[in-house]
DNA sequence: TGTAATGTTTACCAATCGGTCAAATTATCC
DNA sequence: GGATAATTTGACCGATTGGTAAACATTACA
């Protein structure tokens, strides 16, 4: 007897692993350039290089391929966050975790647009992940940015508002990419937007939490 | 003989005006709501409380609605950056930048998600005025920065990056609204949130920006 | 090598998509 | 009030959507 879908089966042979990479590679270029909404299976087939139905062999629904992209996906993007060190120098925790996540922005535009799409939608698929998993680490950094501020290592400022701002700042070269683009003009066609960001955010960031500025 | 589309007459009726306004109105939520690619002219014209021809009628497109609303929503939302003033003191006209952004992220997040769905899919349809208007309005104010910079009114840094991370720190607000609020949880469930950030902004970009810091 | 399980494809389905058409209804103005 | 223009709607169209059924091809393994 034919068991119907792969993903029923236990022991996955080497050609679901292939398959199952292909097409969530083809997945994430798809929903994040168009939104779980504005992509269809016969564009991420087509990506993939086969055929509809045997996308959904793999997958047995698109929401099924949207899941499994952001489960494979989420883990990594919240690395740098989960890398915070609460033992770590402040101002170089700061740093470096803004380097990251601008790195981040550079080398992986895809995932930082398939969660932008996802959230701005109002997160119809993710909602758990973000009341779950990510509120309890944005919680657990808070209460570290707390203690910096408090023991006087940082200025006194709200640390969730804190890590808003190093997120929005940083992923806003992934996903208005084409704003960025267009603002600065081909003058400055490479990538030495990032380097310039870096230099500004790091300027921003540190100065405007060093604790002994001139006033509260 | 019917002239077959409202839009060609050159005197409108206020039937016309009416239901052009209706009909923008219900396109906002919708579009906002679920980009270009992920809204349909059904769901448009069920908000709108009319018949999907009806609509057509009036915007010959799904793409001329699209277009409409942009056009109209456009100019308004960069009203802030345009009162940026050069003659004004450095600090208090950041400071009331960053504050009018943040109140129209409060006051009008379906317009910021419109645009930020937009351009999050690559600004297919805005192209022309991300490179046109809005890039000549960002470069005239990048120079009244670099000037402020240059005579020490605020510490040298790249304006064209002051800009988009101002932009993107308020805007946050409105197009991850639901992120924000999941991360911040019901403890924080009123429209306070507006607040703090405003406080924690200020204080960032008014640190920051300060000239006589204690390093360049 | 045979065979059972796994993998792939062609043809298809009902629902929904953007949009049209002609007929019906309503508003405007003399 | 009647003619004419403006507005509204139900029925419909071809294309595309997510997804299925079943025949066919390939692989793994005894």
């Amino acid at each position: 007897m034919t068991i119907p879908r792969a993903a029923k089966t236990l022991r996955r042979t080497r050609i679901q692993e292939e398959k199952e990479e292909q097409i969530l590679e083809a997945a994430l270029d798809v929903f994040s350039a168009n939104g779980f909404r504005g992509s269809t299976i016969d564009q991420i087939a087509e990506v993939a290089g086969m055929s509809k139905p045997n996308l959904l062999y793999y997958f047995r629904t698109k929401e099924a391929m949207h899941r499994a992209l952001i489960d494979r996906v989420l883990y990594t993007w919240l690395e740098p966050l989960r890398a915070f060190d609460a033992e770590g120098n402040p101002e170089e925790e700061i740093r470096s975790y803004i380097r990251r996540k601008l790195e981040m922005a550079r080398d992986f535009p895809r995932e930082s647009r398939l969660f932008a799409n996802e959230v701005l939608q109002g997160a119809p698929h993710i909602e758990d992940e973000l009341k779950g998993p990510l509120k309890e680490l944005v919680d657990e950094k808070a209460e570290v940015i707390r203690a910096w501020a408090k023991s006087g290592k940082i200025v006194k400022c709200d640390p969730y508002h804190l890590i808003f701002s190093i997120w929005s700042t940083t992923q806003h070269y992934a996903d208005f990419d084409v704003q960025v683009r267009a603002v600065l003009g081909q003058e400055h066609a490479g990538e030495g937007r990032f380097e310039d960001a870096a230099r500004f955010l790091e300027q921003l960031f540190i100065g405007g939490l060093r604790p002994n500025g001139l006033e509260s």
